[in-house]
RNA sequence: GCCGAUGUAGCUCAGCUGGCUAGAGCAGCUGAUUUGUAAUCAGCAGGUCGUGGGUUCGAGUCCCUCCAUCGGCUCCA
């Protein structure tokens, strides 16, 4: 007999050779219906694996993403087996599940996949899953694993298996179709019973540009036509608040094919929204002990090459701007460090005047690939809201959390609730993309990760995420069809004051080298207003919204009273406009709405008579009458409320 | 940059397999209406169909180039 551990903490006992379906079985016949994938000992295994020990065991089904994850893993085998139907000669390579859903990728040679032909694939995986077809996984000598896929002609499963320890290696059948799979499958292909093919992408091999382009295929499926339905209604409706369409309806900025592919123009609204976030910021720093400095647009190529960035990216890069005498070029400056540090160097410092902390909006202009470009959140044009601290190695450690708080004040005063706090360090395997010392470079590593511990945040680290001249630790927040971004980050560096020989006098009267954190709290304005706009659906907080407060005058003959409300809101610093079009009351309310503007403001002859508005909230309705003082005094309390929520 | 898709009026979209002066709604303008909590009515105006080439008696529609956008990949100082 073996013991079974339930979540619960519960424990039965079942024969040797019994399986998760047993146990499912063993507590209702309605959860072994419903049971797809199983956990023994933190191993995932099939619901039909004969399990001999005793264990913890977990049930998973569709709800659980454990359970999701076998589902579309087990998917992503029906989709490669009906790509193999219309394309006998595809290779296959890998299959994995993702957050949403599934891909596979095939190496289809001189063959394409498009639109047209999802209808097909859909249709056919419905076909191959209602066969019910069991997934079965075999074990299976790396020789044989070999043979198979040399058979084939597949050298990417060849590739694989070679990476695979012999004894290890297994496949998974279903039907007609077999595939190398370390498991983690549903029982059997019935289950699945909606399919979506939502597009195909190409995907180099390994993640590897320099190899071959794979046809990528995304899949999503569900064990119910409905959910599948609710799913991509949801994706619909998430939409809605895409940054591009709301920037556009809310017109807070714009493009020109003109000015050029990645180079946004902020209008007025949207100008005035910045301006109002850099204000927030600066006040918060200026209280945190920075000082704001200015630099220029371009500096000497010179200056790029002494920080490295030249070096690094040079190539794909602006151009160096050439001027009418000879031998002399500027860069746009791609980042505000190199000029900061050349700031530092404007004097000597002494240990006792440290840290010095240097904090611009500094506009810089990368040449991104031109596929790489996405509304906002990457354009070729962007401010950073940049600062640089230069400190004692002593002191690195309380500056680098004091730059948390700032940030996590920032995030929090903004309502960014979900984020990933993400160590982002070397990939050990490529150390040549990286300047400085294997020294210095962990101890800047030590920096973050200490600090980040001491503030007790929840990380996440990632290998190869690092800057080249320092690891950092970024704050990801996720736009509205789940895509992650950097918004804030925090690098340590020794690597560039050590090129830029900046130092200071300790109390030893000798020169020491600074330690150097470059921070963004936004990261840069214009991705964090598109992630803000997605986050709040174009609903701003009141006290940054471009229009707080709209009159509503509910004909020609009230023009004069609201023009007087105007003013006394106006004189309270309360962002008013005037809705004067000769429209019905109806009409003005519906485009207010739209609009999303938070107040409407009613006013006919009650209101005129005495002295007072008609309340609407934007999404709330009808609020009743208030004298205009009270409702002055009211929302500039909610302004203040929006601003000190945190 | 690579793979796949898309590009018709300021916006959202129609325009079947190529066939008469390219349509609609919204927005805009003009006029009427003077309005009480999500669309008042009428009229007018607005497009070299992303760009450049080609096929054809004839191209918004088919083919190619380029540009831009969208979904991925790669990249992201």
């Amino acid at each position: 007999m073996i013991h079974i551990t339930l979540p619960d903490e519960s424990v039965k006992e079942f024969k040797k050779g019994s399986t998760p379906f047993d146990v499912a079985m063993s507590i209702s016949q309605g959860l072994a219906r419903n049971i797809i994938s199983a956990k023994l000992n933190d191993q995932i295994i099939e619901t039909t694996t004969p399990i001999y020990i005793d264990g913890n065991l977990t049930l998973f089904t569709f709800d659980n993403d454990e359970g999701k994850k076998a589902f579309w893993h087990s998917s992503a085998h029906i989709l490669a087996q009906a790509i193999k139907k219309f394309y006998p000669s595809a290779k296959l390579t890998i299959g994995p599940a993702i957050d949403n859903g599934f891909y596979y990728d095939v190496d289809l040679d001189d063959e394409t996949i498009s639109e047209k032909d999802f209808k097909n694939i859909e249709s056919k995986m419905i076909e191959l899953a209602r066969g019910k077809h069991d997934f079965k996984l075999r074990s299976i000598s790396k020789e044989d694993a070999l043979n198979y896929y040399k058979e084939q002609n597949n050298e990417y499963k060849v590739e694989l298996i070679e990476n695979l320890t012999d004894g290890e290696i297994t496949f998974c059948d279903h039907d007609d179709f077999t595939d190398l799979c370390r498991g983690g499958h549903i029982p059997n292909t019935g289950i699945v019973k909606a399919v979506k093919i939502m597009n195909v992408a190409g995907a180099y091999w390994r993640g590897d540009e320099n190899n071959k382009q794979l046809t990528r295929v995304y899949g999503i499926s569900f064990p119910k036509q409905k959910m599948l339905t609710e799913y991509l209604e949801n994706l619909e409706k998430a939409k809605e608040r895409d940054h591009r369409k709301l920037g556009k309806e809310l017109e807070l900025y714009t493009f020109s094919q003109k000015v050029g592919q990645g180079l946004p123009l902020w209008l007025p609204k949207g100008a005035a929204l910045r301006e109002r976030l850099e204000q927030f910021l600066k006040r918060a720093q200026k209280k945190a002990g920075y000082e704001m400095v200015i630099t220029p647009h371009i500096g000497q190529k010179e200056l790029y090459i002494t920080s490295g960035h030249y070096e690094k990216y040079g190539e794909d890069s602006f151009q160096p701007i050439s001027t009418p005498k000879d031998d002399e070029e500027f860069l746009l400056k791609p980042m505000n460090c190199p000029h900061h540090c050349e700031i530092y160097r404007n004097k000597p410092y002494s240990y006792k005047e440290l840290p010095k902390r240097f904090a611009e909006f500094g506009t810089v202009y990368r040449y991104e690939q031109s596929g790489e470009l996405h509304g906002l959140t990457r354009v070729r044009c962007f401010t950073q809201d940049d600062a640089h601290i230069f400190c004692t190695p002593d002191q690195l450690n309380e500056e680098f959390k004091g730059v948390i708080d700032l940030v996590l004040y920032v995030f929090k005063a903004l309502g960014f609730k979900d984020f990933t706090a993400q160590i982002s360090l070397r990939d050990p395997e490529n150390k040549e993309k990286y300047i400085g010392s294997d020294e210095n470079w962990e101890k800047a590593e030590n920096a973050i990760m200490n600090a980040a511990k001491e503030k007790g945040l929840n990380t996440i680290i990632e290998y190869g995420e690092a800057a080249f001249y320092g690891p950092k630790l970024d704050f990801m927040v996720k736009d509205v069809l789940g895509r992650s971004w950097q918004l804030g980050t925090i690098q340590v560096d020794y690597n560039l004051p050590e090129r830029f020989d900046l130092n200071y006098k300790g109390s030893d009267n000798g020169l020491h080298r600074p330690v150097m954190i470059h921070r963004a709290p936004f990261g840069s304005m214009e991705r964090f207003i598109a992630i803000l706009l997605e986050n709040t659906g174009g609903n701003f907080p009141l006290w940054l919204i471009p229009e707080q407060v709209i009159i509503l005058p509910i004909s020609d003959k009230y023009q004069k009273y609201a023009e007087k409300v105007s003013q006394v809101l106006e004189n309270s610093e309360i962002r008013a406009l005037i809705d004067d079009r000769s429209e019905k009351t109806g009409r003005k309310i519906r485009d207010a709405e739209l609009k999303k503007i938070p107040f409407m403001l009613i006013i006919g002859e009650n209101e005129e008579n005495n002295g007072t508005v008609s309340v609407r909230k934007h999404g709330k309705g009808d609020q009743g009458t208030y004298k205009i003082e009270e409702f002055i005094t009211s929302i500039n309390k909610e302004i203040k409320s929006t601003l000190e929520q945190f």
